[in-house]
DNA sequence: ATTCATTGTGTCGTATTGACACAAACATAA
DNA sequence: TTATGTTTGTGTCAATACGACACAATGAAT
């Protein structure tokens, strides 16, 4: 795609693509070729096509998956996350070519969204052309970031923490079926803090989002927990309504 | 401002300035010229510039208000919101030089932040060289607006709505001093419901963001109300660790 | 059969919330 | 000066939600 001519000007969008695996929160990042340094999926915006359409896109490019949670939440809009000498560097060690020079000179905006998706969903995580890997990180151990896609991080988090307040999360972070203690661990994750196991599953149940199967999960070495799923309608309903009316 | 080489391409910013007066939401609009349709305050994007900065720049030119609340709420990407007849329109009827006819013509993404000022602080909104009026319009009975700027407003409002959850409100939107009575009416316009009194009272006043002055507010025809303040401190505390922790 | 970590259920005291009643204050009218 | 009407300040009470616990049930491993 050395054709600029249909891409909206100085507009990019970057996607924090969040998996829960292992009690951790992971972000799907790529490894810049020629660097040590690491970027969030990203991508430029067609003038033909919706931006959050674009997002879907870039999404779906790296991870194969469609209708997936997508959250719009910020723009990042200071001239200082833009970097001249960044742009030569690229070009000098051919990872962007030279027509496309002007392009990345441009002062850039981006859109930041963020996904959460489940884990074990994708299969093969894909580098784009200027990427040569792409992998799960862990959240809590980032390696050197480009421009300003540590502080994207950062405020999609943010965010999320936010919204847990007054909005139920667990689909499309977990699979089909789970847990308690499996739900339990991907709020403990999310908010960095423990949580009382027994006053979780009262609050959890009280919102009236979960149906309990008949199945327990076997295999663990203890007493097998019973599988849960989210009652869709109501889980969708709760998300319009809010969870807590605050007045 | 012919000259459009200094800005970034396709982007604006629109600014949903919120007033409270006489019980009732107010928002700050500009009647286009020659048209029988209203627009939010906006404008473009210097190059050079931070966006955050070009929406501070444009609140103080429409209000004459530095050093206000103002919040990036929401990126409006899609491309339906562009309308090329409406452009032309512009052209012909003389309120849009024919030189700025292209850059018009772009394909334009906007940036929504909400303000919120003291009604009476702001003395004489000021149009700008497209509009020919500035003034309060009350949020339930708007006009005909440009473009998709119903929708822009309709946003600002849900997301002040959600953030009243988990975030005190009211400097800014009150005078230095206010009663409880109009503490809760400015909630309750904003949430569309009626409180309790008494229960209002009594959480407002358990989130310990609040001085009590001495003063009461003479003149009405009834008992006179206590005067308070924010203390600012603890108000913007409060915004940083949230009102609820929810979990 | 015993062990042991984990899960399901329940209790108890406290804090928060929603729904009220009542007295005090203040301009206006008498 | 007093009575009136409405609004404001304060308090109560029951229902609910919340934080901190104890205990029994389960199931693979020993």
């Amino acid at each position: 795609m050395s054709e600029t001519t249909n891409l909206h000007p100085g507009l990019s969008v970057d996607c924090v693509i969040f998996g829960f695996h292992e009690n951790e929160l992971k972000v799907l990042m790529l490894k810049m070729k020629q660097m040590d340094k690491w970027a969030l999926p990203g991508g430029f915006v067609n003038i033909k096509e919706d931006v959050d359409k674009e997002a879907i896109n870039i999404l779906q490019r790296r991870t194969g998956l469609k209708d997936i949670f997508l959250h719009q939440f910020h723009l990042f809009g200071n001239v200082s996350r833009n970097n001249q000498a960044y742009v030569d560097k690229l070009v000098k060690k051919g990872v962007i070519e030279p027509d496309m020079k002007e392009w990345f000179q441009q002062r850039f905006i981006t859109v930041g969204y963020y996904a959460l998706v489940e884990f074990a969903n994708v299969q093969e995580p894909t580098p784009d052309n200027i990427s040569d890997k792409c992998e799960w990180l862990p959240l809590t151990e980032l390696p050197d970031l480009i421009l300003d896609h540590s502080e994207i991080i950062h405020k999609a988090h943010q965010t999320l923490k936010t919204q847990l307040i007054y909005q139920p999360i667990g689909i499309n972070l977990l699979p089909e079926k789970f847990t308690m203690p499996e739900l339990q661990a991907l709020y403990e994750t999310l908010l960095e803090k423990e949580l009382d196991r027994r006053n979780f599953r009262r609050k959890m149940l009280a919102y009236d989002i979960l149906i309990q199967t008949d199945e327990r999960r076997k295999g663990g070495a203890h007493k097998a927990p019973i599988l849960y799923k989210f009652d869709k309608d109501k889980y969708h309903q709760a998300i319009e309504k809010g969870l807590k009316s605050g007045w």
